[in-house]
DNA sequence: GATCTGCCGACATCCTTTTA
DNA sequence: TAAAAGGATGTCGGCAGATC
């Protein structure tokens, strides 16, 4: 892959609003940045100029637009960030797959951030102009509603005396005159949206994975001849499925994917990351759709995931349907990755059960490289 | 002490209903 | 009829108790 010709630039760090003008915002962005059209509009931004995509550099796509750095380690992100806490078993996996990712990427490790994460920073670009824009609209109207209550004292919108007084606490041995109450409050304002911009991150995480999976499915050669691609249909939309009964629920599966000359059905759950509650999902979502298949035929049940958790993966892989396993095909986005991370030297680890669980299904190739998945689907 | 397991909160989007 | 409000749904990572 050619070194990164998405333009990244001042995505990280948007000017101050200060007194300039409300930034442009692409329409789609105005009132749902993360929402459906967005990400569409950006990843077709991120693919022109790469054209078709070859099936082995598909993880590394997937990479830049979704992986992001837990910003309490500055390591990629790879496990939970409370056990990935420096000394802890977690950290020193990090730190391996922090190598590992840098190196196949071929970036310096202190950069790595700049590389990834696309799809993330500039949905949360267009989320703050959005914001921006909204707030520039709604001052008119936001100082008649304080109007009535001049002198009284009201609190400006983004107060946040806690906050400001630990900032002057910490600065105060350095600073000549205190800040002024306006600078202040644009200081915490933009604190609070750093610290809250990671809850908002899995909102994007989730969908994102299903679309940056379809854009890939759409560029690899050969795969967008053979199959119809779906993104989030209706399961009676695909052939060979029955609309559920009046009054029930009518099921949608993340990706699918149709043979257009057999008619074969794939279903594709995508899942960056797996928990017990969503293990359970997988289960009853199948028995859903094998309830509403009305062909007769068979089809395949897919999981794409980036769970590097072991035993989460490996009960992945073993989850079984009546005498065959629930999953055609586990598919990680580089499995690589994990072993790299499993191979970490500064671990202490006492028991290896599950990452040696874990490591067996993916030398086995249960556990399937998102390139070699994409492939096979370009020659089925 | 490490790993496994399960629950929960935060959030955004999307769809439906209500209001002006 | 358009805008606003409300509710449902689905995403994920964080967290903590249970187990090994």
């Amino acid at each position: 892959m050619s070194d990164q010709p998405f333009e990244l630039d001042g995505i990280s760090n948007p000017a101050p609003e200060g007194d300039s003008p409300p930034p442009a915002v692409a329409p789609v962005a105005v009132d749902r940045a993360f929402g459906q059209d967005n990400r569409a509009r950006l990843l077709e931004e991120y693919f022109a100029p790469y054209g078709t995509v070859e099936p082995g550099n598909a993880w590394k796509h997937t990479y830049r637009l979704l992986l992001w750095l837990d910003r309490t380690t500055g390591l990629a992100h790879c496990y939970e960030s409370d056990k990935s806490q420096a000394g802890r078993p977690w950290y020193a996996r990090s730190l391996a797959f922090h190598d590992w990712v840098s190196a196949s990427l071929d970036v310096d490790p202190r950069d790595l951030g700049e590389h990834i994460d696309v799809l993330f920073r500039r949905a949360s670009a267009d989320l703050a102009a959005a914001a921006a824009n909204r707030r520039a609209r709604l001052a008119e109207s936001a100082r008649k509603q304080r109007s009535i209550y001049l002198g009284r004292g009201m609190p400006e919108p983004g107060e946040d005396p806690e906050l400001e007084e630990i900032v002057t606490a910490v600065l105060d041995p350095y600073l000549v005159t205190p800040p002024p109450a306006e600078v202040m409050r644009n200081l915490t304002e933009r604190i609070q949206a750093h610290v809250g911009q990671e809850n908002k991150r899995k909102n994007l995480v989730g969908e994102g994975f299903e679309d940056a999976i379809a854009a890939l499915l759409r560029r690899v050669t050969g795969v967008p001849d053979v199959h119809d691609i779906y993104v989030r249909p209706s399961l009676h939309d695909l052939p060979g499925f029955r609309p559920p009964r009046a009054g029930s629920k009518k099921r949608q599966v993340d990706l699918a994917l149709v043979h257009r000359v057999s008619g074969y059905r794939t279903l594709v759950s995508c899942k960056w990351s797996v928990r017990s509650d969503r293990e359970e999902q997988f289960a009853s979502d199948f028995s859903d759709y094998a309830e509403l298949e009305d062909a007769g035929k068979d089809f395949s049940y897919v999981l794409v995931t980036n769970e590097f958790d072991p035993a989460r993966l490996a009960a992945a892989c073993d989850m079984r349907r009546q005498n065959a396993p629930l999953f055609t095909d586990v598919v990680h986005v580089n499995p690589q990755g994990v072993l790299a991370a499993y191979s970490d030297r500064g671990s202490n680890a006492k028991t290896e059960g599950g990452q040696a669980r874990a490591s067996r299904r993916i030398s086995e190739k249960r556990v399937q490289a998102l390139g070699s998945w994409l492939g096979s689907l370009a020659t089925a």
